[in-house]
RNA sequence: UCCCCGAUAGCUCAAUUGGUAGAGCGAGCGGCUGUUAACCGCUAGGUCGUAGGUUCGAGUCCUACUCGGGGAGCCA
């Protein structure tokens, strides 16, 4: 008896004939005998056909398959190290259901702008499947946090009536007649529901029309977003600390395999310990603006140039070795791949160098008062091996709803949590302003109708008490946690400012 | 909105100071019983982003435009 088995499971069924269904990754016939890498959404697994065991006209058949041809696969299952999962299949009989021709995604090197347009077929590649499968636990660790710790999911509106931190920023929408928004923020009908149920979640889509083209930013993403009656900032921050070390716990734990192809570093995940790094906004100030911050600038520029100097070495190695000629044909193309990636990566290194005393100067001419920058937070990641909280950021950088600190009238009760290795802002989030008069300054110094915000001061009218929360991004944390670079691999179908693909 | 870089085969990239457009991968055919981005042989595949200009001659130089990448500003 053949049970259909996912690839995932064949570690229990050693010894047994299963049947998978899935498509062809990759085939090398190799005169009388093929290896199929089949891939069938839950992992990869090598499939040896042997000539004498199907019949002749379907061995044929199955050697001029393509990629991404779809298949049914029946075998015994056994161990081998050399396949992908530690088992492969002793094939029996294969079933095909749709032969592909010509899939345009190789096993080799593609440009962005290739992949973002093959996006829905680039899916099934080993890389977006790795993130996709790691974003998938990223959200089920968010959920599993609040929900074991006594929070109640609150689905808060995607059309919204007002703005969170300044219009300019949302897209607006025709809503029967009525100009909407889409909501950047549940924050704002999140405070209403923590006065009802106490600790509260929101989790959605959310929207900025922000026009900012960086490896940080989509037009759309997603994000978490709890919020607690009765917590002080002290209390938001081990909040914050406790739910994102859980998170990357859980990644490890379930996602090891896929860490491991990815190349992410595991090593660094592991570092990332409680407590947290925490740093008031003034300290980082003073930070930036030392001669640690330039004389960490400076060694890192240095080691970007040690490695520039390294890389055109050996660039002169090859080449000269390629003039003097007497090279086999092979070595000839080794050297070409080689030369490619060289220049390649000499490309994005030159461009660090370009921007490290650019990034440098920012910070040493940092003024307090202003908000951080990009570069200023990824310095500030970068000096520290665990996640820094920034605390306390002035008052006229932050949105009106901040708290006021009670000793420090100039700076709000607030928080980013910046992720380390460069990563930058993965939190942001606050105490907010719960007395009803600073509030309502606040709304007016700002230029709001305070109409629009009658229901929100409500809130401070009856039974107000001291909260706050924060949000969480989605992308930003895959993309810390998986060593992508740019967090439009994050998400399936990514959202960039002037440009949608699929 | 500003700055820098780029656009050559389906994909990734070469092409010496302007002189007959190449390679690898992919595709097709053939070979190989243990392959791991396999390997070996053969074949097909191009209006060099678009428009104009300089020149005996332009992939290469000049101008404009289109598209893409990176960065700044702004922001999660």
């Amino acid at each position: 008896m053949t049970h259909i088995k996912r690839i995932s499971e064949l570690q229990v069924v050693i010894g047994h004939e299963v049947t998978l269904n899935g498509w062809l990754y990759k085939n090398r016939p190799s005169g009388k005998v093929q290896f199929l890498m089949l891939r069938d959404g839950s992992g990869l697994c090598q499939c040896v056909i042997e000539k004498d065991k199907l019949p002749e006209d379907l061995f044929g058949q199955i050697k001029h398959l393509g990629q991404e041809s779809s298949l049914s696969i029946t075998g015994l299952v056994r161990q081998e190290p050399r396949s992908p999962g530690g088992v492969e299949l002793a094939v029996t009989a294969v079933e095909i259901h749709t032969p592909a021709v010509d899939y345009p995604i190789t096993p080799k090197e593609h440009g962005v702008d290739f992949l973002l347009k093959n996006r829905h077929l680039h899916l099934r590649s080993q890389k977006p499947w790795c993130i996709g499968r790691i974003r998938h636990t990223v959200i089920d660790a968010i959920r599993r946090f609040f929900n074991d710790n006594g929070f109640t999911l609150i689905d808060t509106p995607i059309f919204t009536t007002i703005a969170g931190e300044g219009e300019q920023t949302l897209f607006e929408v025709d809503y029967f007649g009525q100009p909407l928004h889409l909501t950047q923020t549940g924050q704002l009908y999140l405070e209403s529901a923590a006065m009802s149920f106490g600790k509260v979640y929101c989790f959605g889509p959310t929207f900025r029309a922000e026009k900012s083209k960086t490896r940080r930013h989509l037009t759309e993403f997603w994000m978490v977003e709890p919020e607690v009656a009765y917590i002080d900032l002290p209390g938001l921050l081990d909040l914050a600390e406790e739910f994102v070390f859980s998170i990357v716990q859980r990644v490890l734990k379930d996602n090891h395999d896929e860490l491991e192809t990815l190349g992410a570093d595991i090593a660094a995940l592991e570092a990332t310990q409680t407590p947290f790094v925490r740093l008031s906004y003034s300290e980082v100030v003073d930070i930036l603006t030392s001669d640690r911050t330039q004389k960490f600038m400076a060694a890192q520029l240095e080691q970007f140039q040690g490695q520039k100097r390294m890389m055109e070495q050996e660039l002169a190695q090859i080449e000269a070795a390629d003039a003097k000629g007497g090279l086999k044909k092979w070595q000839q193309e080794k050297n070409a791949r080689r030369l490619q990636k060289i220049r390649s990566e000499l490309v994005e290194l030159q461009v660090k160098i370009d921007n490290n005393p650019k990034h440098a100067r920012l910070a040493a001419d940092f003024c307090w008062g202003k908000d951080l920058g990009g570069s200023d937070e990824t310095i500030i990641s970068l000096m520290h091996a665990r996640p820094v909280f920034v605390t306390h950021y002035p008052k006229a950088a932050k949105a009106f709803y901040m708290k006021a600190d009670t000793e420090d009238d100039r700076v709000v009760e607030n928080f980013d949590l910046l992720a380390p290795a460069g990563f930058g802002e993965i939190i942001g989030g606050s105490v907010r302003e719960d007395d009803y008069e600073k509030l309502l300054a606040r709304i007016d110094e700002e230029g709001y109708n305070p109409d629009s915000y009658q229901w929100y001061l409500d809130l401070r009218k009856y039974g107000s008490v001291p909260h706050g929360g924060f949000g969480l991004g989605v992308e930003r944390t895959v993309a810390w946690i998986t060593g992508e670079k740019h967090i439009r691999q994050c998400i399936a179908f990514p959202r960039l400012m002037d440009k949608v693909y699929l």
